[in-house]
DNA sequence: CGCCTTTGACCTGCGC
DNA sequence: GCGCAGGTCAAAGGCG
């Protein structure tokens, strides 16, 4: 990700008026020039202030960047470990009680057909063979009833079943943004805790992501906080040049997952914010947006200055 | 009009 | 073969 980074440091050094040669003034027009004098010392005083906020907002960035490289290290570690781990365990799985249970994490179990909590996907060997399945838990108001899990895709749902081990019904959903797109959906909530909805995934699409403001826009599902929800993995990045908070990283599912489990609301909201901040700073389209807005913006006002 | 959800009926696989 | 349970289909109706 290095070589794509934008250098987001301003030149702020820039002289606000280059083409502009010094006039001698005549004598009678001391007065003006003092004032002249004046405002150019307020200009001056202005970029050395705009200058240090550059640095500091530089010195911010690249601790987020530290921070995300980190964490993605991390991430990479932790899911050599679980692809060794599920080798073992999806070996010893017919027959045996499904070993974990979703209700008291929020997290993912991707591209494994060992699916936790899963039990049918283990029953029917025609489930088990399919490409891939995952898992994931949400944590969602218990008095939601809508089943609907916004994780940047469209999808339609095409039945719903009330199964014997769980009271609350089972929603089943097919990808609807491509006819061709095999990826089959299962939003169940947990029978131990209603706040929390187990959504298995089947298949991988073969699409591309659509945005999440597409999503919202398109849907005619309820109107609800696009962070409600995480998604699993997605196979396929988005290709347009928009900026867009990319909370299918895997650092951030594992950092969503752990501080469900170990924080409280206010440092979940600040790793929340720490994430997106990092996924930002991480799109090259964002930086030089925002470098070009910050330039824009002192040009303006020197424009504006000068008239 | 097109897309969505709802919901009862039907299909399929598994255990006995 | 039968019953059960999960999964899918498709008609009906709602909504923008």
């Amino acid at each position: 990700m290095d070589s794509n980074w934008v250098d987001t440091s301003l030149d702020l050094n820039l002289n606000p008026f280059p083409g502009k040669p010094k006039k001698t003034e005549p004598v009678e027009d001391l007065v003006v020039l003092q004032g002249k004098e004046l405002q150019m010392d307020a200009l001056m005083e202005e970029f050395n202030q705009l200058r240090a906020e550059n640095r500091k907002l530089t010195e911010m960035l690249t601790i987020v960047c530290e921070n995300y490289t980190s964490l993605q290290n991390q991430f990479m570690e932790l899911k050599n470990k679980n692809s060794e781990n599920e080798v073992t365990t999806s070996r010893k799985r017919k027959g045996e009680a499904a070993p974990d249970d979703c209700a008291n994490m929020i997290g993912f179990s991707g591209r494994s057909e060992s699916s936790s909590s899963d039990e049918e996907s283990i029953k029917r060997p025609k489930e088990s063979s399919k490409s891939s399945i995952s898992t994931v838990c949400v944590r969602t108001s218990p008095s939601d009833t809508s089943l609907i899990l916004r994780d940047g895709y469209q999808w339609r749902k095409y039945g719903q079943k009330v199964t014997r081990d769980n009271p609350s019904p089972r929603a089943y959903f097919k990808c609807s943004y491509a006819p061709s797109c095999p990826v089959k959906k299962k939003v169940q909530k947990s029978a131990e805790d209603p706040s929390i909805l187990v959504a298995t995934y089947e298949g991988e699409h073969n699409h591309a992501c659509p945005s999440q403001a597409e999503v919202s826009l398109s849907s005619t599902q309820t109107a609800a906080n696009p962070c409600r929800s995480v998604p699993i993995s997605a196979p396929v990045k988005p290709s347009a040049p928009s900026v867009t908070l990319d909370l299918l990283q895997p650092s951030f599912i594992k950092d969503v997952k752990k501080s469900s489990e170990e924080m409280d609301s206010a440092d979940i909201q600040k790793l929340l914010v720490h994430q997106m901040a990092a996924s930002l700073v991480r799109d090259p389209n964002f930086t030089a947006a925002l470098a070009s807005a910050i330039s824009g913006g002192v040009l303006e006002q020197s424009r504006i200055e000068k008239c």
